[in-house]
DNA sequence: TATGAATGAGTCTTCATTCAT
DNA sequence: CATGAATGAAGACTCATTCAT
């Protein structure tokens, strides 16, 4: 449900164009992406896109927050509806099925690609990865901490090293699915991830 | 130390070419680097390229199996001055210090890297990080198993379960100090990794 | 005349280039002439000749096309304004002097040129050449056989052999005044021409 | 056989380069020949080449001359063969069928090729075409001339415009073979040839 | 504001020629 | 003389961006 109605005709056609090319930046990457491309996804002509966007930039930083915030918000939805901190947890593993065959994000995880791909030629994307991911692993050690605090986990859980933990199984999960296409990797990797979270 | 003495010429320049621009193709990415950064790295002209290489693709192909060698290298040769097998598996936090500040290899891993950036852009490349992650997967799996033979670990112990989570943990822990600087991070990425090691 | 007013600005600027290069592609063949001698010819950038046309390959083709139509045409029209058939034939030996010396298209015989110059290296340029030819053998075989029917040529003309003389000797004309500058050879040819249509 | 033991070195390479490179160029062009062309059919080094020839135009310049000349002394000696001047003229249809499936020279007619390609791009180039095209005229008007002397062709017979008609009948057919592949068109022009010869 | 043709710097690649060995 | 690596100008083509309509 896109709240069009409440939206100015130029907020609306922002919204079309980060929906429309969002995929294609996770898939093809920030440079790979072209204007052409963009242009082809949406049906609208360049002069249309440089109407609503100061430069391509501007829509790989829009769409970066865009694809960032829908993994986020499904995630922190499901997670909103597990009562305790362990199912909170447990959520990752579950999910992550959906991420790896179309049903959710095509293209992998969009923070750990801009983090590879905007390393060292585009500072503002690289921004933006970073702080999602301290946004990520933050919410993991308030979640863990949590947890303690209800006596699920243990008081000697370290939260922090936990959280890095969990994100490296995840990401590295992802990474291994789209690079050789090994099913069992990622079940064997999100069942590790899920004897961590057992183990807090 | 090269052989250069026992190179051609022709092989000379190869090898000189893919050294100077291994860091450069790390760094930018194999589609960010372009024939200008490769002439300017090297000092030769575009055609001195194309003399010894048929096409950029050519070199890009030949810097990976560059990086990735010398990584290979550096942690073979370490692995191979440890008794263990748990000191074996234990030189992977103990060396990937180096990784992350220019003393070894600029840019991140390039196993990684390329999985990223490579997976719908250049199938060849692709493929090369396919084979390399593999074959790491499954020298982690052996050293795994032979300290299972030995006794050194449980033999209840998966290693193929393991070997992923040492992986997932090493390019998790790049990824994360690369994208955010935080040097903390590595280290406790690196500590669960000890203890990972240490309770096969 | 033409009718730019008609035409889509796209469709206007396509014209212009075919027009513009038509000359240049028939002096220095398909393969000699450059992008840079498109540009300069008409006075416009690479990207606006590649936002026009998809490479160097369709502007070629549409050029032999452009070159191919103006020479029928040309002759086309004359030849309907004679009544008998014998002086539609005898148009060809009237007009070609036009060709000859910048008054019509620069370069010589288009079909001839691209006969020559792609017959092992372009073929989508030679099919367009072999068709151009066929056509014209054919046209010429009509205007005989027509000729026979009114009873101006005889029964027992051979309207294959003649086409394919009638088209030898043109062509030849045209060569040998190209290399030679000689327009006594021309003139010459034409005269044998002129016999064989009156002997039919 | 070719006298190579009583030429030096520098002729015998000379003379094998051309040789090995003749065919080469009578099928891509002078200018769709390439250096490394050269070097590939010769099993020769770029250097060899250079040390032997000024430039490439000087090989093309010596490549055309040997093509010419083999085409020449082909049917010069089978023209010597023939006691009249009937059948020395016959000749031209009779062995013109070698020319088009390998059995003599592929790529076509030398001089043809060359006035087309040459004509506005290779001065030096066109000059010799120019130069052999003349000579063959020549030696036609004299073949003609020599059998109205020996009344074997009418008095009345102007040998100049026979000459050309040949030429052009001769040339049309090898272009029109080459374009079409119509071996039938060929065979027709060549019957026409014999007509002329016959009613001179 | 929308259009889409035009721009021009930039991309990879080829090729005749030179020159240190 | 021969070698073949290196040169550098020129080739075709792409793409983010601008601007007249």
């Amino acid at each position: 449900m896109k709240f069009y109605h409440i939206m100015g005709k130029a907020e609306k056609t922002r919204s079309y164009i980060i929906e429309k090319t969002a995929p294609i930046f996770n898939i093809k990457g920030y440079a790979g992406t072209s204007m052409n491309d963009i242009t082809e996804a949406t049906g609208l002509t360049k002069g249309s896109i440089y109407g609503n966007f100061k430069n391509k930039d501007e829509v790989a930083l829009e769409v970066f927050e865009y694809n960032k915030k829908k993994m986020q918000d499904f995630f922190a939805l499901e997670i909103s509806r597990k009562k305790t901190y362990k199912d909170k947890l447990l959520t990752f593993p579950e999910l992550y099925n959906h991420v790896f065959n179309g049903h959710f994000i095509d293209g992998g995880c969009p923070i750990m690609n801009t983090a590879i791909e905007a390393d060292d030629t585009h500072p503002q994307l690289k921004a933006l990865a970073k702080k999602a991911m301290l946004f990520w692993k933050d919410s993991l050690v308030r979640l863990i901490n949590k947890g303690i605090e209800k006596n699920e986990f243990k008081s000697t859980t370290n939260a922090d090293e936990n959280a890095l933990t969990i994100i490296a199984l995840i990401e590295g999960a992802i990474m291994m699915i789209n690079l050789t296409g090994k099913l069992d990797y990622h079940q064997s990797m999100m069942n590790t991830l899920r004897k961590v979270i057992t183990a807090l």
